[in-house]
DNA sequence: GTATAAACTTAGATGTATCTAACAAATAAG
DNA sequence: CTTATTTGTTAGATACATCTAAGTTTATAC
């Protein structure tokens, strides 16, 4: 039996969103879906009435959304040709990190196969965005590692910034006006309780203070203690 | 006043169509935008309805369509971003010039000047597409080079082939088999006035047959005859 | 110059994607 | 454990983009 359903690109957000909503977790509430997409919820009740038919959501009426397998696959595809996008924005067209969301968010649902494999060639198979988000493979599986935040670690961690929770244009630009790029070493000379700023040592030698709102969302590992 | 209006990918593909089949001539009837968009009557009425309203195109009942100048500088626009895509898939990311035309239809869509501007940057602000098709500049403003097609040349013009007529994937692999690509020099040897069959000559060595039907799509110059 | 054919228009229907208003269920608060 | 609040659902409305069926106008043919 032959199959040939495209989804509109509304679709494609739909699953999109709540693909990255169930990061980690296993399901997402109606109402943190339509707060996400900027629809009402009776929008969210009509979508998933028209997934489940298609068999990329499950939901039953007062419980939380999850995707199916196929929904799941078929998200993971999408965000994969997004950081692709991102990627080939910021390396073969000199985009900085803050500019390449809102093209690849229309970029994204481009019908092509061919142009994002040869955007991933061209990229010699990338397996991070700009952003230091895993790009899901052809298959739609992904890569899943959980980066702690930096606002989670403790006082005298050594650390460096591997990627951003989050893509927003004001977001990035604060980072680049502070000189914070991936791959930045820091350390963290102290949390301050009451309200979780940190005061952060960069590459050894500048020291700067950071909100809890803004240790949320950069990402981190550990340094290698033997270095 | 101000107005901020943006206009679907629906109205756009329609301005487009209106622009291409309006080059030349100044109108276009219902009927022929009908059947190159592929939609019925009804509905080119009721686009024509929006349209008109939005003070993009001209139209009276029963009468051809036009476009105001507002209309024809938006499509203009629209095929500027369509044109500098192709040039940026063939020159820069190795496509052929058949297999471009389906996917700039998606990407001259995206709401994106920088994107656009970048790749008109980066491809040195291009003056034709790779199909020899002239490109709109920023202020929709299009060079309106009229090159004969080399169905009405006569026997014995020797000639250089500078632009096709038609986009479609499969005329551009027809070509490809025959080697037959923009620059190529070619003289007439001789026009079958029952058919319009041609014998071309291509660059002083190799002897071919083509019909009317390719000869009609096949865009040239003369060549200087002081060479 | 009427008859016929083709092109065009109107009216009304369908499906997508959204909304508001009103109602129902689940959760939180006392 | 009842009440109030939040969350979720249903029903019905609107705008877009399309269609079919039926009627109208213009163009073509004889």
């Amino acid at each position: 039996m032959y199959f040939c359903f495209v989804n509109s690109n509304t679709e494609e957000n739909y699953l999109k969103a709540i693909f990255l909503l169930t990061d980690g977790v296993s399901e997402v509430q109606p109402k943190e879906l339509s707060e996400s997409l900027g629809v009402k919820m009776p929008t969210i009740n009509s979508m998933m009435k028209r997934l489940l038919e298609k068999g990329l959501v499950e939901h039953t009426s007062y419980r939380p959304i999850s995707l199916t397998k196929s929904g799941k696959k078929m998200a993971a595809l999408i965000i994969r040709k997004h950081r692709l996008t991102e990627m080939f924005l910021v390396e073969k067209m000199e985009f900085g990190w803050e500019e390449v969301h809102e093209i690849a968010e229309q970029v994204e649902h481009i019908k092509s196969p061919i142009f994002f494999e040869k955007m991933n060639e061209m990229l010699g198979s990338p397996k991070q965005d700009p952003h230091g988000s895993s790009i899901p493979d052809l298959n739609g599986n992904i890569d899943n590692v959980n980066y702690p935040k930096l606002s989670d670690c403790e006082k005298n961690a050594e650390l460096r910034l591997v990627a951003v929770n989050n893509s927003s244009e004001d977001f990035l630009k604060f980072l680049n006006a502070r000189k914070i790029s991936l791959g930045l070493r820091m350390k963290v000379l102290s949390v301050e309780s009451f309200d979780g700023n940190m005061t952060i040592l960069f590459n050894e030698k500048r020291e700067e203070v950071l909100s809890k709102i803004v240790c949320d969302r950069l990402l981190v590992t550990q340094l290698n203690p033997s270095k």
